[in-house]
DNA sequence: CAGTATCCAGCTAGATACTG
DNA sequence: CAGTATCTAGCTGGATACTG
């Protein structure tokens, strides 16, 4: 899938689209991206779900089954995951696949389209993690200074 | 700001934060940086606003006013630039400048935390322009398949 | 210029119940 | 197991009007 001469058509997609723009479509496909939910499955898709504490980075990209999904996101909704899997799936960023087991086995897994947003989406989860004392410690002056 | 034993401290960090449950901080923290404006906000304010169509990269941080980001951001409401600004000042991201002309002058910049979210972001919103046209074509073709 | 305040339409997402 | 369907409370965010 579009590995022919992918350099020239990067730096054309650059070129044409630009997120600032309202009217760009990219900017619905940043929002799109900017969930909760997409980064969250992304990240469990990319192995970062099974880390033990302490452990020093994310596993590897492995396959997994929507039950397992739902338990790896603690709190998500059957509504959301669903919902959030169909986007995904419709934007080419993760395979859907089922076996014909009774009862029916469904596991997801991450296309190389998928794997290239995971890294993004994987430094934003860790920064979140690891800059939470700081934003604590910022809020609280600024609670404090004016609140 | 925290340079002292960061690498101790960022490790600790990542041991007691966990994105995956539910009740975790670091969730609401994910949530509120996964967010349009903000994303935005901080590619703005980090000199991605600038950038020519067909420029390689984007530009090096900087301050700009109010009416400024208001202005670079199309179609972002006087309602949602306050309030992004505010949570992001109040998080320590950017820092806010007030200039005692008449009329009065503010500007935003990023702080050291706010540089460090930039790069995350800038990958987003790099990664949203980018790949626009590869999502484009795998919706076109689950349409097809079932739609 | 750089906001604040208010109203409200519409979307989001959780809860719940049901199914192949 | 892996969903689909429905209802709705409540939050999001745009429009509008006003201010130091």
């Amino acid at each position: 899938m579009a590995t022919t001469s992918a350099a020239q058509r990067r730096a054309q997609a650059k070129a044409e689209y630009d997120a600032f723009l309202a009217g760009c479509p990219s900017r619905e496909l940043l929002d799109r991206v900017s969930d909760k939910w997409v980064t969250l499955v992304l990240s469990a898709l990319g192995g970062g779900g099974s880390a033990r504490p302490g452990a020093d980075c994310a596993g590897e990209p492995r396959s997994l089954r929507y039950s397992e999904l739902s338990r790896l996101i603690a709190g998500v909704s059957q509504k959301m995951l669903t919902q959030t899997l169909r986007s995904l799936e419709r934007d080419g960023l993760v395979t859907r696949r089922v076996t014909p087991t009774v009862p029916v086995t469904v596991s997801y897994e991450l296309t190389d389209l998928g794997l290239s947003l995971l890294a993004m989406m994987r430094g934003l989860k860790a920064w979140a993690e690891t800059h939470m004392d700081d934003v604590f410690a910022n809020r609280a002056s600024y609670d404090n200074r004016a609140g």
